[in-house]
DNA sequence: CATGAATGAGTCTTCATTCAT
DNA sequence: GATGAATGAAGACTCATTCAT
């Protein structure tokens, strides 16, 4: 019985992801998901408290191991460099996010919509992101001795992390690659390495970045 | 009273345009866009066919646009350089996304989702993008007697003119910039180009992108 | 400019039986009518005091001239003979409402719906058939010294004036026959002519009649 | 609790066919419904998809048995007489109309509404009815050898079965006769009965019929 | 634990009508 | 006389949620 139980709370968590994603949180009704995991729409009350509840186990369940990805990194910074733990923090993302990437999609895409609701959840794991981005990425730079203004790094990290999943529609419907094709990951990390590489490493291509930075920002 | 007709059209859009990027269209209701534009509830459907006419109309009023940055420019491919053309589609999309920030967002956001409705618009307008592009991306490439394969340049520089806005969330949010300071635009567009420049004009550089392309696309 | 003015007002109204006839009174709109007359939906109240006035029109426009047909034969009833009248009477129905067959159907259709307004009217107009009716048939029933019930007999008669009618949707749809077609008139006449004077002639048909009467009406 | 769940739908039905009777599919809210039916107007959606889902249900309720009546004898032809059959089939719907007859009249009033929906439920009846008719009736004829044109007499004797229906807001409003009175029924078929009889066996009164039969139907 | 009937709040939309021009 | 922008009332419908079984 208790395997049937987590079976139904399963099936729906997966329908929900699907759908969420494809048709966003807000156009899914708690039918359609029923529909999808075969099971009563009464469910989805019961196990998650609601529709909300279920969109903000979505993030939980995103997040939770997407923040750990950073933590553990994090802590390695004690005794091993600083460049590997945060080369190694940025692969992990990548696969974390290519294995689940429809879940990885609707949060980055749902976080960008002001529902009121969940909005605490949503700020206190991008505040232990911007946490944990900023201990790895300092210790990198100060590693490097680079004068790089670290929002600006950061920033610019965080878009190519997530790039893909925002565009990919466009990248999978225009062009027809498909995210969770490892070489495709295997190719973006060498890709955001170099750039990390040459960010912290030469003057030149840190020149670009620092000339990014607008004034309001130099004193951050 | 023609003014007063375009001030109550025009009151709409733009309603809509502020809370379609904050809410998302389905989270939007045509009441929150009333009560914003102060005007009455019946006028949307009087006036734009209904909340969806009203989101199409979104689209066009971007997509025009926005195409029209491109389809300028391949047009003067004939007398001009190439390179030059290129750079300055890219600088017209920037300053135009940046112009009407929140327009750019929600349309990049929307567009992901799958409402079955105005896909006919969407798909059209990214033929022609995709159709502009090609034109460019080709000319460029071909006087550089570049190798790089074409789709995942395209890809590549997708991603780089939609992030700033598809991440504008965490980059306004988080750390506090803003995407229509016409610094911030100035600096990422000579990011772009110089990012351009390498890949088009050194082999090291371009290898990275074409180490990115899957098997898939190899004879693409 | 007078000219005009009637001509609006006529367009309107023979758009409008048009419509009311095919869509029914609640099913068209006044812009449907607008439209199908090329004015302006205004126009509509400004003449006929709303939608409600522009049925009232129609039933006030059908009935008169109905009435008419059968006050005139009434009042000839003093120097000719009755059944001469009562023909002619039936004749002349026949043939206007075979004349204006649209707003014929659309008048014997609507008033059978409890629109709780133009009641009056409906009654009023009713009232005056019934009266007519009551002295051309009595006027009949009494010169051929027919005991058959006046009630059955006027009731047998209205069902036969207006089954083409009311059925015409069968006739026309299913059968391909016309109602305006005047030689279908003609025989159609020739059929209650008959049936009137078997039934005001012979015992045998009014047998058949009389027999129909229930109990509740033998007094009337 | 399945005897509430037929509670409700069949309250809904119920209070459905008196209040589009009364007041027409279109004049009908579904609030009216709800509120006599005394149950959530939600319910409407729920059970019969929508308001026109319920007028649905009204005509396939209302066809199904009609046209069973005509199949049943239809079938009886086999190995019983013509007239019998054909008589029987008159009395089953006669009785059957006389039954539900609020159901009856709505269905025969809707039907000429252009609502350019249901048509096809609608024409699909309409093309079962004519085909049996045409069996019992062509059945009848030949066996009397009469030279009657078939489609004429189905018209007539159409036109007599529903007439009593349409009509029946003048025949009770004005007259007082009920039609659910078992009485009348019986007379009215005795009227009928005779009608055809006379029509199939004699010269005289099929004279009357032949020449109803306008010029463009003489080869049907 | 699972069901499905039932609900009420809320949404989009339609439409007759008005009014200034 | 004619227009068309604007309105408010009202309608159908959707949907998350609840509750008895």
């Amino acid at each position: 019985m208790s395997v049937s139980v987590n079976n139904t709370k399963e099936l729906i968590f997966e329908a929900a992801i699907e759908l969420f994603h494809a048709k966003g949180f807000k156009g899914t009704t708690i039918r359609d998901i029923a529909a999808k995991a075969r099971v009563n729409p009464a469910n989805i009350s019961y196990y998650f408290q609601g529709k909300q509840g279920l969109l903000e186990a979505c993030l939980i369940r995103f997040f939770e191991s997407y923040v750990l990805c950073l933590e553990e990194e994090a802590k390695k910074l004690e005794w091993e460099e600083p460049e590997i733990c945060f080369n190694r923090a940025i692969k992990k993302i990548l696969y974390y996010q290519s294995e689940c990437y429809l879940l990885t999609r609707l949060v980055w895409r749902e976080i960008t919509i002001d529902s009121q609701v969940s909005r605490e959840i949503i700020s206190s794991y991008l505040m232990k992101e911007r946490y944990y981005l900023k201990i790895l990425a300092s210790a990198v730079l100060e590693e490097k001795k680079t004068v790089l203004p670290l929002s600006m790094f950061i920033i610019q990290l965080k878009g190519m992390l997530t790039m893909p999943y925002l565009n990919s529609q466009y990248v999978s419907e225009v062009w027809g690659i498909h995210l969770q094709d490892s070489y495709f990951i295997e190719k973006y990390y060498g890709f955001i390495k170099d750039w990390v590489g040459a960010t912290i490493g030469s003057r030149r291509d840190s020149a670009y970045v620092e000339s990014l930075q607008p004034a309001a920002l130099k004193s951050v």
